[in-house]
DNA sequence: CTGAAAGCGCTAACAA
DNA sequence: TTGTTAGCGCTTTCAG
């Protein structure tokens, strides 16, 4: 059982096989009547074209890879799916395959398999950033900044941001503010740290070294810093998280200790994820536009594989705080 | 810049390419010497070979597709990227590509693009179906039974865990259990609520009509859902919810309308979501082993590709109750 | 164990 | 507007 193949099309449609590529590639120069004859024994054949073949021929993949790094604290959040989501719907409107290569850093797919390459972060594949460079190959990263390299990337200002987080806090009359980071290996967890001690400092906030709880992103990670949190003596009035996992998390632990939420504790996350405006306490936290961040990734590597653009596309989309009911003032107002 | 060609390595090998794709292929008939000559140049020259040339020339994809509904609930959920993880983990381990392929229910990838489909759920792809099984290409369906079909799946009892569910709530004292259903139109869905309503039958239980809430996965619909539920005057006194997002919801929902849960009522989810063992009230759920199924597909698919399984597997993985703090029993036992 | 040569199915000059 | 003719880069008989 053999597949009908375009010389098979040709023939019944009685002209050359150019003739049928031509109209499969909508090239615009084949008579009406042609042009009818070819569809027509397409249809009937249910002709359809090689991959492969097309792709060896004309040299390019009409694919573009999505690069993830095999890594827990991405590949297995709320972000990546969003991503994910945007890229997909995209690329299918436009009518390009998206090959996914989870990665452990050392591996991307073949140049010839792939048109582009969209990264989803790059925790753990900053080597293989020099060998993509080195390959002419075109290439966007998402959520992470790369402004020393000529690479385009698609990213959110996670240092304004937390730094808005922390703003937003000191209006409520907080002083005494925590925060309980991310992965500091990613630079979205590097940046929020950033952001939130720029502020503090700025602000000339109490900054004792116990307010700054590392963690990963990981639940068990974030109840750990809250448990220490809430065990000093000067104990914050606010927290900020660096994602609305660890958020939710946090709340938790103070629940479990009688602490409540947001009387006596104020908590930000960072995400909007739709689980955490439904908890217990809908939480306040800074909305990222991550499956718009996907689709701008691709056409801006679109663009790219286009051979419009020369330089990079560095993108730094916005993000908003969405006040829900994690947060409050902690003392009442002169009127 | 041309990228270098099998032929440039052979060259510099001194050997024929035959010879080249032979050790490329690890074919064994290369003397010691020539295969150590070969490996060498394709380091020095950073070879790497065409995927697409070798994909038409062998007549084999290398690449697994696999086809997503586009469709938010089951899309936008835990269980996608959890599958799509066990799936693209594996993948990563034998090498073979992962095309992904999110469709409206009218497309899927090229049979030469692909040596095998993995579905996602057919949701909304019933016709594809069709399709795919007269193009002779290897399937396996995740997450949806096909019983009468002769096609390969993997998924999860549905209706025994439902089951189980009741009979856990029955065993600790609960004659009015209510359900808050899952998207009629999904298989996973309908399993649920039927498991539910045949041990609710099985057992003899009260059974009004308005126990059984129909909603669609959807953190909306279940807020719904338990608003009528707390309206009832025989109000239940357990609800099992068909995923853990609809469970926390109904949770929330009942903790605003001040009802304590598990004290006035008990709630069961399903998916076991870590974010629903860390809210304020631990959830009582079904694990279904979601990357498990993603693994087992891609297994049962090679085996198919391979062409060792002429007849098709169906795989029904197991879940199992995981007890946390959403229920209690509703009456003191007799000593 | 090795290599020559014939494709795999399609596209793209180039000529007509 | 159309068809002829080379390839694209690799695999695979088949003969040696």
């Amino acid at each position: 059982m053999k597949a009908t193949d375009i010389s098979e099309v040709a023939r019944t449609a009685g002209v050359s096989t150019t003739t049928v590529s031509r109209v499969i590639n909508g090239v615009t120069t084949v008579s009406p009547e042609n042009r009818r004859r070819v569809l027509v024994a397409i249809k009937q054949l249910k002709y359809r074209p090689n991959p492969n073949a097309q792709r060896l021929a004309a040299g390019k993949a009409n694919t573009v890879g999505l690069v993830i790094p095999r890594y827990e604290g991405i590949f297995n959040s709320y972000f990546a799916l969003e991503v994910i989501k945007g890229i997909g719907t995209s690329a299918e409107r436009i009518r390009c395959d998206l090959l996914l290569h989870i990665t452990n850093g050392k591996t991307i797919p073949a140049r010839s398999a792939v048109d582009g390459l969209i990264f989803l972060d790059i925790y753990g594949c900053e080597e293989l950033l020099d060998d993509v460079l080195n390959q002419d190959i075109p290439i966007v990263v998402v959520n992470h900044r790369l402004e020393d390299l000529p690479v385009s990337y698609v990213a959110v200002d996670n240092i304004l941001a937390a730094e808005r987080v922390v703003g937003y806090l000191v209006g409520l009359g907080h002083r005494d503010i925590a925060t309980i980071t991310g992965d500091l290996k990613t630079q979205a967890g590097l940046d929020r740290l950033d952001g939130f001690l720029k502020a503090v400092k700025a602000r000339q906030l109490v900054m004792r070294d116990a307010y700054v709880q590392v963690a990963d992103f990981g639940l068990p990670s974030a109840r750990k810093a809250m448990e220490v949190l809430l065990k000093l003596s000067d104990r914050p009035t606010a927290v900020f998280a660096a994602s609305d996992d660890m958020a939710l998390e946090a709340i938790q632990t103070a629940l479990d200790k009688g602490i409540r939420v947001p009387e006596e504790l104020s908590v930000v996350g960072f995400d909007d994820n739709p689980i955490a405006s439904h908890g217990r306490v809908p939480l306040t936290t800074v909305r990222q536009p991550l499956q718009e961040m996907g689709r701008q990734a691709l056409e801006v590597l679109v663009q790219q594989m286009g051979g419009k653009k020369r330089n990079p596309t560095q993108l730094l989309l916005p993000t908003e705080l969405v006040e829900r009911q994690s947060c409050r003032q902690t003392w009442i107002e002169a009127r």
